[in-house]
RNA sequence: GCUCGCGUAGCUCAGUCGGUAGAGCGCAUCCUUGGUAAGGAUGAGGUCACCGGUUCGAUCCCGGUCGCGAGCUCCA
């Protein structure tokens, strides 16, 4: 029997021989680190036995794969300490995510924080037993006889198809229905940690039972559990709730209500610079900026066929102002684009006009589930950076293009986010016949091509009424957040009749483009401050230079450079309170201002500053007023990222 | 929306096995006029989320409501 290893050399070894004997045959440092192979691409048990020629490749602690084995394997150890200390608890899935491993038991009453240490005690035992992991291959009379008290495993099984071979794996007192693979002992989990508990329904379905889920971590090395305990304490630090409330920059109140954003003067500085960012480059690029009503009768949402698929997510109707019918009724606006369909239906198009581009920064209200409302992240009113495009087939590259520029320019390179590209292709159940879609699809795909962006594919992941263009960008601490997103609309032009003439000088329908460059002003607001930690970029900073007067002596001189700076555009605050000079530097860098001029009695007299930049401790600079000036308005007019 | 947990001063949190509460920060006043991350003193501030029940008596026990958190689900 032939094995093939990754550098193209070819081994000759016994039929039946495993991965680990290959392993062990290279050498006794590859066989240590080994974990699991590759086996024909697929990744396999160390132990499990090769009965034909094949391409092999040895997992070690360093492959992204091996992770996944081990925290796979991980979740059977939680699952075996579960099962001993609660007897009877049924057994759900157990999957690697990302991070980590999860498992989900149904047992009578929800695990405690206590009874997560002691069932990561008992894992620890289970680890230092070095039970094996042993495979087996059964059918499913005898797979339904091992599961019989196991009502969820008997579920799966019942749903595995024929042709599939059914395997399960046991690891000392435990055996679970596993596809594996699994790390060959369970002394190979070193190191991990349980983390929390929370309920999650059987299959993530509300309808059925609900299970609890346990969700814990494991590494290869130490150093890495540890880096990632960190790192769940950093995002810790960065939470934009703490953060808000630390830098005063939004509230949110019961008497308002959930979800309901009350952005502070210094939240709102925040904001009002970044839909100004938007509109000015909304302007610059071409389109046009319109206004629309936040209420409107419910007819709208009929004709544009929101009702009432999306009712759920709309705040009830309200019964029609003084005077009209008691049946009119009125509804608060959750999207901006059927008004701006009617902006465009308000006048006959011609083909010369199109395209047709509509922006508007727009509160919109949605009555998200209260389950999922989040801070700034997730909330019920949002402030969108909304537009629709209205142009023919033969625009829509241009018009992608244009807002790949868009996202490039106010995304990439101001904020520094790497990007990341989806296409999301028709779904089953779609709008517009399949000439109509290969066109649309290939036009995203062109205009991303011709921008030289790479990107995946989400196979039917589009909406039933058009592609679309999905993308995620990366902040300061790794995480991924949902960003802009560019979608096409062939639906909406349909249910509003929008039309335009053609140089045939016959009617056609135009395509509607959504696009929103950050979404909403509240999520990306919130994304700022969890990346920035707060520390915002001169150009973002509310506050961006604070005046600090040694003594009561230079309150006037510190008052006087103020004026200065503030008329040459620049927010200032002067801190001359009757506190130590120390307390207010402290209070100053707590409130994440990005600088600190220190008048004192010297800097008076000779009309410098002397200048504390954020973050650089001790450090100080003493410079003219215009040097500072010349600095600091550079650095605004190009949006620096530091400091 | 669902499950579980939580809700004490503006903030962060102690505490009360049922007898109406405490710290630090912040705030106010006074002293200190300070050269780069907390100078000192005094003081004000709480129907212990809200409604109902049990009890001689509830911030504490029970039920409900609202809000928050971790998830599930969904999405910008």
């Amino acid at each position: 029997m032939r094995v093939t290893l990754p550098d193209g050399s070819v081994r000759e070894v016994a039929a039946g021989s495993t991965a680990r004997a290959v392993a062990e045959g290279i050498g006794a440092g590859l066989l240590r680190a080994a974990v699991a192979a590759k086996v024909d691409g697929a990744v396999w048990d160390l132990d499990r036995p090769i009965e034909r020629d094949v391409s092999l490749a040895i997992l070690t602690d360093r492959d992204a794969e091996a992770l996944e084995v081990l925290r796979h394997s991980a979740a059977h150890v939680l699952a075996t300490a579960v099962r001993e200390l609660f007897p009877g608890a049924g057994i759900g899935f157990g999957p690697p995510i990302e991070d980590g491993f999860y498992y989900d038991f149904d047992v009578p009453r929800p695990f405690l924080p206590e009874d997560l240490e002691q069932i990561e005690a008992r894992m620890g035992e289970v680890a230092r037993a070095d039970y094996p992991f042993v495979r087996e291959v059964v059918d499913r009379a005898a797979a339904n006889r091992r599961f019989a008290d196991d009502p969820l495993k008997l579920e799966r099984i019942g749903e595995l198809g024929d042709d599939e071979t059914i395997t399960v794996y046991t690891d000392g007192p435990f055996t679970d229905l596993c596809r594996g693979p699994h790390i060959p002992r369970t002394g190979r989990l070193k190191h991990f940690k349980l983390l929390h508990a929370a309920g999650a329904y059987w299959r993530g379905d509300e309808k059925r039972q609900m299970l609890q889920r346990i969700y814990g971590t494991a590494w290869f090395r130490k150093e890495d559990l540890d880096a990632y305990l960190h790192r769940l304490e950093e995002a810790r630090k960065r939470d934009h709730r703490i953060l808000g409330r630390q830098l005063d920059l939004y509230s949110i109140s019961d008497v308002v209500g959930p979800g309901l954003v009350l952005w502070h003067p210094r939240g709102a500085m925040i904001r009002w610079l970044l839909s100004r960012a938007v509109e000015d480059d909304n302007v610059a690029s071409g389109y046009d900026l319109v206004y629309t009503p936040n209420v409107t009768k419910e007819e709208l949402f009929r004709i544009s066929g929101h009702l009432p698929l999306y009712a759920a997510n709309q705040y009830p109707a309200m019964s029609a102002g003084a005077g009209e019918a008691e049946d009119v009724r009125y509804r608060v606006k959750p999207m901006n684009c059927p008004m701006h369909a009617l902006i465009y239906k308000s006048q006959q198009r011609s083909y010369r006009d199109l395209p047709i581009r509509l922006s508007e920064v727009a509160n919109v209200y949605r009555n998200e589930k209260s389950g999922t409302l989040h801070g700034l992240l997730r909330v019920r009113g949002l402030s969108m950076d909304d537009a629709h495009t209205f142009c023919t087939m033969d625009q829509i590259e241009d018009e992608i293009f244009l807002c790949l520029d868009q996202v490039d320019r106010l995304v990439r390179t101001t904020f520094g986010f790497e990007l990341d590209f989806e296409v999301s292709t028709r779904p089953e159940e779609r709008l517009g016949g399949d000439e109509i879609w290969d066109r649309a699809e290939a036009t995203l795909e062109q205009a991303l091509d011709r921008k030289g962006i790479e990107y995946r594919i989400d196979e039917g992941g589009g909406a039933f009424y058009g592609p679309k263009i999905d993308i995620k960008f990366r902040d300061a601490i790794g995480r991924v957040w949902q960003g802009p997103t560019i979608q096409l609309d062939f639906n909406l032009p349909e249910r509003f009749e929008l039309e335009f003439t053609g140089p045939d000088n016959r009617p056609h329908r135009p395509v509607m483009i959504h696009r929103a460059i950050y979404g909403t002003l509240e999520r990306f607001t919130g994304n700022l401050i969890e990346h920035f930690a707060g520390a915002f970029p001169v150009w973002l900073a509310p506050e961006q230079v604070r005046v600090i007067p040694i003594s009561d002596a230079q309150a006037g001189a510190a008052r006087d450079l103020a004026r200065r700076l503030k008329a040459a555009g620049l927010r200032v605050h002067v801190d001359d309170r009757t506190e130590t000079l120390n307390y207010r530097i402290r209070e100053g860098e707590m409130q994440k201002v990005p600088y600190m001029a220190v008048i004192g009695q010297r800097e008076a007299e000779s009309g410098c500053l002397a200048l504390r930049v954020r973050g650089a401790g001790k450090k100080q600079e003493i410079m003219s007023v215009e040097a500072f000036l010349e600095r600091i308005g550079a650095e605004v007019r190009s949006k620096a990222l530091s400091p």
